[in-house]
DNA sequence: CTGTATCCCCCTGGATACTG
DNA sequence: CAGTATCCAGGGGGATACAG
């Protein structure tokens, strides 16, 4: 039988998880500057839009509601527009979904943490010896 | 106590950076794209850039050539330049440091592939539901 | 084979102003 | 308070050509 009709070539190695690799659109979404921190900063509980706000400094406004739909649409934050309030207030929360993307972004976290001073130290050693 | 004694400039950034975990500079490497599948291929073992490009579907010499470099100024890849061949070959291995960013790497595909189905079925519900 | 150098598009994200 | 609408700068990233 013929096994060879495929390429013969040793050149691809094995391509397992390359394009379809589904952690890529996770990591676009969860890369996203401010996902993180939104994501964060909803562990501790429900929070108000302007609250977010008010948490994360340096956020503008778009960024916010951008993030926070997308985060929406992903299924990771629930939206709750408390109506009978006067003035209306929006309430945001972490689904299930949500709460279970917190231990895989708490792995890079304390990597973070543990490592970073290593990355560091490397970044300078490396801007030292390259005399760019 | 004067609290007016800021430096005017960059309070705002340097608060936000503070503020937020170390883990967004990671993230902000992680997440460009083909890092991590340049670190996925590089975890078998060493690999020439020309295996990694083959290896590497739809990548460009110039996004190779600058993650790697990226990469390896972050102390993650190693390059060693085998002089004595003709041609001249380089060989990219991970470092310890990058050996170990492969665990955090490894939590967040865990997570995307056992909870994608539900972020993409939450997308099309969102769509179905907001008559864009 | 392994890069470097341009050109250029597009998307992210910032600033600002306006609405319900 | 919550959200939308513009305008715009910067950088990531693709295509191509050239070099050691």
């Amino acid at each position: 039988m013929e096994t060879t009709a495929i390429d013969d070539s040793e050149a691809i190695v094995g391509d397992l998880y390359s394009d379809a690799c589904p952690c890529r659109e996770i990591l676009n979404l969860v890369a996203s500057k401010w996902a993180t921190l939104i994501i964060g900063k909803l562990e501790d509980g429900p929070l108000r839009f302007g609250q977010l706000r008010r948490a994360i400094s340096g956020i503008t406004q778009k960024m916010l509601t951008q993030t926070l739909r997308r985060l929406e649409q992903d299924g990771l934050v629930h939206r709750e527009v408390l109506v009978h309030m006067r003035p209306p207030q929006v309430e945001y929360s972490l689904t299930e979904l949500g709460q279970s993307v917190t231990e895989p972004l708490a792995a890079i976290r304390d990597w973070s943490e543990q490592h970073l001073p290593d990355v560091q130290a490397a970044r300078r050693n490396f801007d030292a010896l390259q005399p760019n």
